[in-house]
DNA sequence: TGAATTTGACCTTG
DNA sequence: CAAGGTCAAATTCA
């Protein structure tokens, strides 16, 4: 491993968020210009201005590979001993005895999407409950109900404080169960574009409340890469749908407006989502990846 | 009556 | 020691 050293990853780090940014402002004219066609006086076209969203990204990409096996274990604290390499139970137990017997989760394999539903076509069981510091409603633990069969996916549901109804779920370990309907993924593999995307947020709450009626509980979910069968027979359909809204081509949005964030840590997914930007990075989806945006992302 | 949920105890981690 | 994650007995539901 080579070793790079903390300022040069600061400096790089910088850079691909000045990237960001300048890709987000574009983004932005785009918008526009799709809004208000007729008043259009820009020298430059719609194309134009996708093109330079898919460059500004590209490059951050760029940047971000270029040092992604380079980042400082110790930062950001993806502590890979989640696994069972040193799992050391204190005292053999008898099996009536191992309640609360865990490893707390700071894993890897684990991403968060906001839904206005806690629903998302998965069978789950509830196994626990617990009030939250600082949050004004309790945190629900669940566990694939086909945990018989070996199928060891785990999901939290916070329902998130504010006038809407979000529920913020963080998904721990992917399903291994062939049992259960699949969520549909959120964006399509098939675009170019979406290579490695990040969207930013263009829907209005008012939206949201529309489609969320319209439509039948919809679940939004972000693979994080690993699941390459994410790429299902759902594909061909789920391409059609996308492209319906050359927006959704560009932006990652779910016609549906729901965001989605993809994060290996929760606090992270706050900053991310607070500030309306969404990512996936579907090349980068170890842990470390996203290390860059530990802090003072904006 | 079996499956799902609730809830308090227990345990680990920071 | 406080906070958070899990277990399992008790309870509820279909």
């Amino acid at each position: 491993m080579g070793s790079l050293s903390l300022d040069n990853f600061h400096a790089r780090k910088r850079k691909a968020m000045v990237k960001l940014v300048k890709g987000k402002e574009i983004a932005v004219q785009l918008q526009t210009l799709l809004h208000e066609p007729v008043r259009n006086s820009e020298p430059v076209s719609e194309q134009q201005l996708a093109f330079q969203i898919y460059r500004s990204f590209s490059d951050t990409l760029s940047e971000l590979s270029s040092c992604t096996t380079q980042i400082p274990a110790s930062e950001g604290g993806a502590s890979a001993c989640s696994g069972d390499t040193g799992k050391k139970k204190k005292k053999k137990r008898g099996v009536k005895d191992l309640r609360g017997c865990y490893k707390r989760r700071r894993t890897s394999d684990s991403w968060v999407t906001l839904s206005p539903t806690m629903e998302d076509n998965y069978a789950w069981r509830k196994y626990g409950q617990k009030t939250i510091l600082n949050s004004d409603y309790p945190r629900s633990y669940f566990r694939c109900t086909h945990k018989q069969d070996g199928c060891k996916a785990l999901k939290q549901v916070q329902r998130i404080k504010g006038d809407e109804i979000i529920y913020q779920t963080t998904y721990f370990i992917h399903h291994t169960c062939k049992e259960t309907l699949r969520a549909r993924p959120l964006v399509m593999d098939s675009d170019p574009i979406d290579q490695n995307l990040i969207s930013f947020q263009t829907s209005t709450t008012s939206e949201q409340d529309q489609h969320c009626n319209h439509s039948s509980k919809k679940p939004l979910s972000i693979s994080s890469v690993k699941s390459e069968e994410c790429v299902s027979e759902d594909a061909s359909h789920e391409a059609n749908s996308t492209l319906e809204d050359p927006w959704n081509d560009i932006t990652g949005l779910d016609t549906l407006g729901y965001k989605p964030v993809w994060t290996p840590f929760q606090d992270e997914v706050e900053s991310a989502s607070l500030h309306g930007v969404h990512m996936k990075f579907d090349q980068l989806c170890d842990i470390q990846n996203f290390h860059y945006f530990d802090d003072h992302m904006y």
